[in-house]
DNA sequence: TGTCATGTGGCAGTGACTGCCATGTGGCAG
DNA sequence: CTGCCACATGGCAGTCACTGCCACATGACA
């Protein structure tokens, strides 16, 4: 990797965290794009080259951990059992919140303060949940149904949703393998009620 | 209901129409508020009262169907078993489909034709799914579990996006029961791979 | 060291959205 | 029927996110 490759990698961190900064700071919607332009030493129009929107400098945080867990899965060779593997994106997801319970708290807290920036957030999962889809299609290799992968990779990601719901509404205050354990334990015995649509 | 009143109504609707048309004939990112506000022949101050944002316009037609959805849930008695009460929602999204059949293909075409559009969409799931958990929550009263509602409200919302989205990836092509009930039936049989987590 | 590809940033412009204020219109009391 | 009030309307100016264009600077490589 070249000097100017590292030194692109590094202003791309210093101005999410410059924006990161001045929203806990001051808040989303009053922090303009020309001050943490300001803050991360860059002109706006170059910002604008790094993150695309301004929605994209909060949303990038969630995205990387979304990324990781994919990569969790990814790795996963074929031949392991496809509980096993999808068990791997919970843990990684599980680990991303333990190691930067701190961060994102705070992240969190800023999200719910500005109800503009829930699309952002819900979109990511939504794309995140389609390449899940894809990537269990692909795994499955032909002997796989689309309906099938579909609600699989959804209900992946409301496992995800819900244990980081639950523990960000706890401000963090219980342990996330418990609230994922219990969640997980819910999905087998309870959790879908829907009966059979009457025979015709 | 005064004269006031049912003229605001006709207003409301008739700026979502000239909106949708304009959208369906030359796409939502090259129509203008002032374009829409013009063949509505209204202000464009007056119809940011009625439509708080651009994508409102375009979102309010689902929000339409899913409150429809949430009416269906809220009129079966307490009485009614929950899984009952719940497949009363997925008929209803059901009827919808079947009912709009034409307009709602034009509808989810712009959405795909602008991706900047999914992330209102996305949010609208989630805040329904937010409400449905809520009232799943309250009909059960006091008996329910904040995680077991969530997860419910979050499948419930799984099946629908799953069937909408299939029926609109056929081109309407599809029958929406065929769907529905296959989505069902995975459900209960083989959509959720995840083992319990290893004991400790 | 020179040259080229590529990253940077300023500037002007577009369009969504808001606050403020004057004006018009339905609803209602007298 | 009339006058008053509440409220809907819409114009105007302003803010801010975001974009295309162009001149400039800097790392990469011969």
């Amino acid at each position: 990797m070249g000097l100017r490759e590292t030194k692109m990698e590094r202003t791309r961190r210093f101005i999410a965290e410059s924006a990161f900064d001045l929203f806990v700071a001051q808040g989303y919607d009053d922090t303009t794009i020309e001050q943490i332009a300001a803050a991360a030493e860059v002109g706006t129009r170059t910002l604008y080259r790094y993150y695309s929107t301004k929605e994209a400098l909060v949303v990038s945080f969630v995205e990387n951990g979304l990324d990781a867990a994919m990569d969790a899965f990814l790795a996963q060779p074929d031949e392991t059992p496809l509980s096993e593997a999808l068990y791997a994106v919970v843990d990684s997801v599980e680990q991303t919140i333990g190691a930067n319970s701190a961060r994102l708290l705070a992240l969190y807290d800023i999200f719910d303060k500005t109800t503009g920036l829930r699309a952002g957030l819900a979109d990511l999962c939504w794309s995140w949940r389609q390449r899940l889809a894809q990537e269990i299609l692909r795994r499955e290799n032909g002997t796989g149904d689309v309906l099938h992968a579909a609600l699989t990779a959804a209900s992946t990601m409301n496992v995800i949703e819900v244990v980081v719901q639950t523990w960000t509404a706890s401000g963090g205050g219980v342990d996330v393998t418990d609230i994922t354990r219990e969640t997980l334990k819910l999905l087998h015995t309870k959790a879908i009620p829907f009966p059979s649509p009457a025979a015709p």
